[in-house]
RNA sequence: GGACGAUUAGCUCAGUUGGUUAGAGUGCUACGUUGACAUCGUAGAGGUCACAGGUUCGAGUCCUGUAUUGUCCACCA
């Protein structure tokens, strides 16, 4: 027998290490259809949060359906090395402990790195286990480990064999604070206040000036011609001749350039080749020389003079001021403008110039979106509209650097000797041979996570089997970082999409909408959520919540209320147990079943039906909501009501029947509650896991026991509103005035009547109660007030017959348009037919009462 | 500047291929300790579905425009 009271800590307790030993967790029985997902490696550089929670919670969702409904089915964990964040954080702590990251050798701090791994592992492990997740640990992996370092080899090697991977100098995002490249997507802008300086440059031998503005004065030293529109009037006959670059004195061209927007600002634009991606092609146009005047660690070079050795940001004061000496600024100029912050260490990225490997994404791309044009191959995302997303970024492509200057990575299989360069596993044959010292983007190896983690560039089995993977869950913020980077890959490498489905969800907000975020402190940790709800009521809430692809707003109210109705499953399966004490489960009878054991097995298979065709769909939101409602609803408010008046064998079968069906409805959204108290019940195998998810079966459609039911709950609804309006409580009697053919109703379910609404049924009444008539279609009840005057209520009379009157008289011209009636499709026209002939019957009925009053 | 969302009950959100009387949770009101559950039960109040047009026999749902709001991208010398 189970607790009065739902009480998650003892039903999670063992569960999941039950499950994980007893292998229910594990993929690769043959005999049945495969069906795998991979979990997006989370990073090994904390916590989870909410978003983790709720994206892991989804997919075990899935999986745990598919594998009740019969399926081989993988879901494969595995973590990611996060090189930048990672690295930050392991040099933040090493830092604590007074240590120099950089000084320390290589070798010595990469062990520091990997001790923090399985530190970090360890925790998410825990962490997937609270939070219930059926992976397959057999096949975890990591970014880093072997074969997925060999992978990444063999994508690189053969990439630039083909000419998709190339070295170059190129202006990059350079982050000061981690003296590392970065792409471009790894770049936050965000809207700061800023200063445009209008600056003077002298014309060569002339009092005259071109007008400048900037917004990075400092970067002037490394100016090396300014541009005008070739055909701006204003400057055009100026081409060719110099200006003098201020404080540095130094000659410069001004060069005739498109870039030059005459519209914009004075037309004249600066041209700064080494730290503007713009000014770089305009360099190259003009065969304009580079000069570097940043260092990596963000302070000013030798080539900037006095300022050497300065901050950017300190030069950029000092060097104002210098200018406004020298009567060289015009004046300073208020502006709000987007600057680019890094995403790890949130430091003003640097545009910058130097020498990086690069992914040629153009043909990749292209490969992509021609891809999604074919219905049989491509992604399909679910909502379908982020496949706009994928699109538009395989649009806009730029290539891709993927470079970084760290240690926790893999290390770039590229090795030089003075000029030459070697690209393969190890270092050629010979003397003098030096590896490349920077690694890849983390995004170059979780790009391969669909493929690499089943063993590939073997042809390994599981690789057969379970590549393409069937479904990828992902948030939309990560579609242009991973999602894109895997459909490119997989098509390049294994000339197939690397899953069929992609389902996108959104962010996790905090009750007032905000994004939660570490600055703000308004992350909620799931662990705590667990600790006071359970787990259970976590994953319902997360999973229920919102439509496909909307966000999603944490409210602790609605975990509660979730419990809440945990609590109210717990109880109704308490009193399920509690009336199977001495029961042998019989087998089901349909000759023997109570009308209401039909209806609500009719209601069951109905649930059962819509419940897997959204389940097919992804749409939970609507799964919870049919489940809630019929659990709460229909199974607790009516059967279990009904079933006390008649608990006899069939019933109690059919109590357990539906019990254990909403079990294992509930168990992938509910793993462990549904666990608990499956196991109490007779009869079952050792885990609701792996038993079968219920599927609709034909012998249970009861249509007129349906209709039966129905009526009587019709009758009962419309005397409780009476009793509650009269507030007469339960001191009445009831006399069955429905026609010949309903008295039924009433007289084969006197026990119903009675216990539901606590009245006696009597044939007759003696004229000193005072009475009042309820009618319906199909005739009417009396009821029968014990030592209570009750006026004649002529009045709720009037107001019925009202309503009845324009409703009669929206569905009689309703259905004499002829549109409609052509148009509409037949059942909803008959439908209406019959509705419209019920409630002329009632307001025949009315009307003649009110006429006889 | 471009793209994509959102706008439905006091609050948070659902609303399947258009079907005519729009749902849930929560909050609020009244009544109720009946042997599963007061973390409950029975009932109630509460919405011209942001606005303006259009298509249609019929629009919360489709189309166009507007407003408000959010996200992403681009620009930003």
């Amino acid at each position: 027998m189970l607790e009065k009271k739902y009480n998650h800590l003892e039903v999670e307790k063992g569960k999941y290490e039950k499950w994980n030993n007893s292998g229910y967790f594990e993929s690769g029985d043959l005999s049945k259809k495969p069906f795998c997902i991979v979990i997006p490696p989370p990073n090994v550089t904390g916590k989870l949060h909410l978003g983790h929670a709720w994206d892991t919670t989804l997919q075990d969702i899935i999986i745990r359906y598919k594998r009740m409904d019969g399926y081989d089915a993988l879901w494969l964990p595995g973590m990611d090395h996060a090189g930048i964040a990672t690295q930050a954080r392991v040099d933040a702590k090493l830092r604590e402990q007074g240590i120099m990251p950089r000084d320390m050798d290589r070798e010595e701090w990469l062990k520091c790195a990997w001790d923090w791994k399985e530190e970090y592992a360890k925790n998410i492990r825990e962490q997937w286990a609270k939070l219930g997740l059926s992976l397959d640990y057999t096949k975890e992996r990591f970014t880093l480990d072997k074969g997925l370092s060999d992978a990444v080899n063999h994508v690189f090697i053969e990439l630039y064999n083909k000419g998709l991977i190339y070295r170059g100098e190129r202006i990059i995002n350079w982050d000061p604070a981690q003296m590392t490249a970065l792409s471009n997507e790894e770049v936050i802008h965000k809207e700061e206040n800023g200063a445009f300086y209008h600056l003077k440059y002298y014309i060569e031998s002339s009092d005259e000036y071109l007008e400048i503005a900037t917004t990075r004065p400092e970067t002037m030293f490394g100016d090396t011609a300014v541009a005008v529109h070739p055909t701006d009037e204003r400057y055009k006959d100026l081409i060719g001749k110099n200006v003098i670059l201020p404080v540095v004195n130094k000659l410069i061209p001004i060069v005739g350039d498109e870039h030059a927007d005459p519209e914009f600002g004075t037309g004249v634009v600066k041209i700064t080749p080494a730290h503007d991606p713009n000014d770089f092609e305009v360099g190259n146009r003009h065969n304009l020389e580079r000069v570097i005047v940043i260092n990596p660690d963000g302070t000013m070079n030798e080539n900037t003079g006095v300022y050497n050795g300065l901050d950017r940001f300190d030069c950029r004061e000092k060097l104002v001021e210098e200018l406004k000496e020298k009567d060289l600024l015009i004046k300073t100029e208020e502006i709000i403008h987007s600057v680019g912050h890094s995403e790890r260490s949130d430091a003003i990225v640097e545009p910058y110039l130097s020498k990086q490997w690069f992914v040629k994404m153009r043909p990749l791309a292209d490969r992509v979106l021609e891809n999604q044009k074919n219905k049989e191959t491509k992604v399909n995302f679910v909502p379908p509209r982020f496949e706009k997303i994928l699109n538009h970024w395989m649009e806009i492509t730029y290539d891709w650097c993927i470079s970084r200057q760290l240690w926790w990575g893999h290390r770039i299989p590229a090795w030089y000797k003075d000029d030459e360069i070697y690209v393969g596993d190890s270092a050629p044959i010979g003397e003098g041979w030096v590896q490349d010292n920077d690694v890849l983007d983390t995004w170059f190896s979780s790009a391969l996570w669909p493929f690499s983690t089943l063993g590939w560039p073997e042809n390994t089995e599981i690789l057969k089997r379970y590549y393409p993977n069937d479904v990828l869950v992902t948030g939309y913020d990560i579609i242009p970082f991973w999602v894109c980077r895997m459909v490119f890959q997989g098509l390049e490498f294994l000339d197939e999409r690397p899953f069929k489905e992609c389902l996108i969800h959104g962010l996790i907000r905090d009750k007032e909408g905000r994004k939660m975020s570490k600055s703000l402190g308004n992350g909620v940790d799931p662990m705590d959520v667990i600790d006071n709800y359970g787990t259970d009521a976590l994953r319902f809430f997360l999973a229920t919540n919102s439509a496909p692809g909307q966000d999603l707003r944490y409210d602790e109210e609605k975990v509660k209320s979730t419990w809440n109705f945990i609590n109210k499953l717990w109880n109704a399966s308490r009193f399920v147990m509690m009336n199977l004490e001495d029961y042998e489960e019989t087998e089901i009878n349909l000759e023997e079943l109570s009308s209401s054991d039909k209806w609500i097995l009719d209601k069951l298979n109905k649930v059962i039906k819509v419940v897997r065709r959204h389940m097919e769909k992804y749409e939970f939101n609507v799964v919870g909501q049919k489940l809630y409602g019929f659990i709460w609803n229909d199974f607790c408010d009516w059967y279990i009501e009904l079933s006390k008046t008649n608990m006899n064998d069939q019933t109690k079968s059919v109590l357990l029947l539906v019990l254990k069906n909403i079990l294992k409805m509930l168990h992938p959204f509910m793993p462990y509650v549904t666990e608990e108290i499956y196991l109490k019940l007779p009869n079952t195998i050792a885990s609701i896991m792996i038993s079968d998810y219920p599927q609709y079966n034909k012998e249970y459609e009861f249509t007129s026991d349906v209709n039966n039911i129905n009526k009587v709950i019709e009758i009962i609804t419309k005397i409780r509103i009476i009793k509650n309006e009269k507030n007469i409580g339960s001191n009445f009697m009831l006399v069955n005035k429905l026609n010949e053919n309903h008295k039924f109703l009433i007289n084969d379910n006197r026990v119903i009547f009675e216990k539901l609404l606590k009245c006696s049924l009597v044939d007759e009444i003696d004229n000193e109660k005072t009475t009042e008539e309820i009618t319906f279609t199909y005739g009417e009840v009396i009821i029968a007030y014990i030592g209570k005057e009750v006026e004649e209520d002529i009045e709720s009379l009037k107001q019925e017959q009202e309503k009845l009157m324009s409703s009669i008289s929206r569905r009689q011209k309703l259905l004499s348009n002829i549109g409609y009636i052509n148009r509409a499709p037949e059942k909803i026209v008959k439908d209406e037919k019959n509705k419209l002939e019920e409630e002329i019957i009632l307001l025949n009925i009315i009307n003649e009462k009110i006429a006889n009053n």
